[in-house]
DNA sequence: TCGCGCATCTGGTTCAGACCAGTTTACCAA
DNA sequence: TTGGTAAACTGGTCTGAACCAGATGCGCGA
């Protein structure tokens, strides 16, 4: 049990670190930097990696959470860790839909709807539109997959009086696509805003995150040409599935 | 240590929460939302909380990390957890400084000068400055705080060749400022890029975080008029200090 | 009154063991 | 071959104990 025994001689700038956990943190990384792990591949289980180090279990979860704060790893409850894929670029501002970008990525988007209702505004949401109180609002909750891991929750509004019928299409493709095709509106500015964030409650269960896990919240409105809200929208990301990248001109 | 005998009579949309660090989660929470624990407030010691809830020191910081996580509480090491203060709200677009937006806010902000050098280019800066391998560059590293509370570390980089002098003046101040003022640049458009991360390292040490705590990266690269790169920045926020902002036209 | 130093307090790190609850696997029966 | 079930496995939660190191505050000495 002898800590601080490790009569070490490497150089400060080397892993000489005071901390165990920093260590095996750097000795994973440095696995999978190498290419010895790569991404979707599982690290040996909590328990095996314990015998491997002579660490207690709970100093291994320590490295564990770090590379997952870090995006390099992450969990699939009760089955095991896996080295994080690489992150998915996300411009707001060339939105195209969730489908074509990751597709232009070369990866395998996947939507999910998970429930869709038409609800009476409330006080916030029928100041957001300009609605008045009680008008009626499509819902939306949709689950959004790349490579078959769960990477965002999104919850949408739309003002169902332009929209009739829409909870009717096939919700699981593009919804812009649909908006434009079928009621003939396009968004022309959008209003975004975004925080790191703790993914907890429906969230983290739809994502399959352990509630309190770090994620990103974003929310935007959406106007058409003639500055209308048509949409309104949550949208909840695993902190390492997306990177976030915005061109614009400063005003 | 009967664990599951707390006989509650609560409804399930209640507080009957099944981990037990749940719970002290939302007995902390609703004391912050109550206004019982004001922001900048110091929470019992762990040792206390341990006394007083019968749980696990163990137990007593997971809810703590998840509180951390929502971005509820901090901590300052070795002196203990404190109620967060609101998150500074920053819009890339309006980029007036962060002396002034801060202030515009009611908060009070700080700067402080870590370090400044000027360095060759390396084969990175050479390419994003489109300057020759070994060109000057100015490097500043900036420490920024609200109301005393340090919340990012920022590390920019200027091209010399167009703004000779300048670790000369006081850096302390808006650097946007002294651009324009004695320079004559101004930003015309930026490329900014940002993901959550983790904070380890230098960044964690100058915000005197725990390495590994949660935070938000922004890179950014600011053009002039011509298109010419005059700044090339990166910022490591506190996850719980900041809302980023953004109005923009879609395209 | 001022400043230094030590005792105390606080979070940081690590250990070892235990039991719980989903996941996965392996095997047996239909 | 297929279906289902039980065992094994894996992470999730919790206990309790110990020691470390930086932060803080109090008191003593100059």
């Amino acid at each position: 049990m002898e800590k601080a025994a490790d009569t070490n001689g490497t150089g400060p700038t080397e892993s000489a670190e005071s901390r165990q956990y920093l260590g095996l943190r750097d000795g994973i990384a440095s696995r999978i930097s190498t290419g010895d792990l790569k991404p979707g591949d599982k690290l040996p289980s909590e328990r095996q990696l314990q015998g491997e180090f002579g660490l207690a279990r709970g100093t291994i979860r320590e490295a564990l959470f770090l590379l997952e704060a870090e995006g390099a790893i992450f969990r699939r409850d009760r089955s095991g860790w896996y080295v994080s894929p690489p992150p998915v670029v996300y411009d707001p501002t060339r939105w195209e839909g969730f489908m074509s970008y990751v597709e232009a990525q070369g990866r395998v988007p996947t939507t999910f709807t998970i429930s869709t209702a038409t609800i009476p505004a409330d006080p916030l949401l029928s100041d957001i539109f300009s609605r008045p109180l009680g008008a009626p609002l499509h819902h939306i909750r949709r689950l959004r997959s790349v490579d078959g891991r769960a990477v965002l929750v999104e919850k949408l509004v739309v003002d169902a009086a332009i929209t009739p019928g829409l909870l009717d299409f096939d919700l699981n493709t593009s919804l812009t696509a649909i908006l434009k095709r079928n009621f003939g509106i396009t968004v022309a500015r959008n209003q975004i805003s975004m925080q790191p964030c703790a993914l907890t409650g429906d969230e983290a269960v739809d994502l399959r995150q352990k509630s309190g896990l770090p994620g990103l919240a974003l929310q935007r409105v959406s106007y058409d040409g003639h500055g209308r809200v048509v949409e309104y929208d949550h949208e909840y990301w695993r902190h390492d599935a997306v990177q976030i990248t915005v061109d614009l001109r400063v005003r």
